[in-house]
DNA sequence: CGCGTTGTGTACCAGTTGGTGAGTTAGCCC
DNA sequence: GGGCTAACTCACCAACTGGTACACAACGCG
């Protein structure tokens, strides 16, 4: 419908497109199947292209879904960039920090799901990965100064640190979305129903606060 | 060397030995590989019985999985029926369920994998099995008890329930197993190195005491 | 316009996968 | 000791799996 020189049958000789067609299935199929469950061909029937690109860009299997691996924890960490929650005081902090990340892995359920599979196969491919392996979270960082300024002021204890916090936030986070299926099952509660999400998220904030003022 | 009349060559015509031994094995394979990549053949040929004879006890594959999986959770609602903290006042009744929930699940990994894999697809093994929908948790009448008693001596806030409460629990202990490989490969931390499982439990104490008791 | 490079499609393959047909033996009952 | 059935063995397979050989077309460049 635009003025562009190419229109109907455009869709040839674009590499970059052809690349991210590919990462953009391989995501959804890994994140849905498993590693081993994923089939190569059916990723390559959901692409606009062969199998044989698959190979081509990517070489095999187990690359490309290193590469997927790759390209959702970068989109991630781009996220967590954004925080800015440094204007507050500690324990304001503390609970926005808490519901930025509640938030986030919520409309992020795919990332998580690599996450899971990627512990089964207990992080050999994060492991191998040069790009992946020992690189920290930014969310890390704002932890870290919002604790040593609640520290400061004498409001939050000192026997734990910012990584034990991390632990907890995410440990809850992760909890939701990725036993969200058996716990349904057993319990009957949907973690992920609407209409508790005010409250899951409320309680994320006050299980933190409460613990990291406590005494 | 005993008086038994059989004993070199005994191990011929056990049906229940053979049936605990496909069991034990493919306990041990689907909790390492997933689903989709544990092998029939490869859990065959660990067994000191043949493939045929998974197909003669089980019928295929899944219901094999399935098989595996209401014996891991049977297993462990027998081990959770043993909880006893009911004597105690609710606070450090509470701090032992705490205790216990932690032990227990450092204690069986292989049931927090499958837990895990099951969740990848969507706890859709577990809906089918008559077993094990909608079966609840021993641990969680417990809980109601304490949270009751506590709500009783004015000592615990009211603004959650039962399965709140074991979904904090829960939670933290879940994430400590079965993150255990990314965390480490990203925060360079392994959440069960013995040296540190000392504070990781205090922590989930002070955690849980510190939320209900708020106020 | 010729030409090497890059991107793409077709056809194909060897090994593996879950699954089975059909026969065989051990052990119990009468 | 004859017969019946549960437990077991062995050989086999169709479908699928990840992966590749190869021809060729589009593009950039001089």
């Amino acid at each position: 419908m635009t003025a562009q020189p190419s229109e109907a049958v455009e869709r040839i000789r674009d590499a970059e497109r052809t690349r991210a067609d590919i990462l953009a299935v391989a995501t959804r199929e890994f994140a849905d199947q498993g590693y081993a469950g994923a089939r190569i061909n059916l990723i390559a029937d959901k692409t606009s292209t062969t199998k044989r690109m698959i190979y081509y860009y990517f070489g095999g299997k187990e690359q490309l879904y290193v590469a997927v691996l790759e390209q959702a924890y970068s989109f991630i960490r781009g996220l967590e960039q954004q925080l800015d929650v440094e204007h507050l005081d500690p324990v304001e902090a503390i609970r926005e920090l808490a519901a930025l990340t509640f938030d986030h892995h919520e409309s992020h359920p795919d990332f998580i799901r690599l996450v899971s599979i990627e512990n089964i196969h207990r992080a050999e491919h994060i492991a191998r990965s040069t790009i992946l392996s020992g690189l920290a979270n930014p969310a890390l960082d704002v932890l870290g100064t919002i604790l040593a300024r609640g520290w400061a002021a004498g409001v939050f204890r000192e026997d734990v640190d910012a990584l034990d916090v991390h632990q907890v936030i995410s440990a809850y986070c992760v909890f939701r979305t990725a036993n969200r299926h058996t716990f349904g099952a057993i319990f009957a509660r949907d973690l992920l129903d609407p209409s508790l999400r005010e409250h899951q998220r409320q309680m994320l904030g006050d299980l933190v606060v409460a613990w990291l003022t406590a005494r």
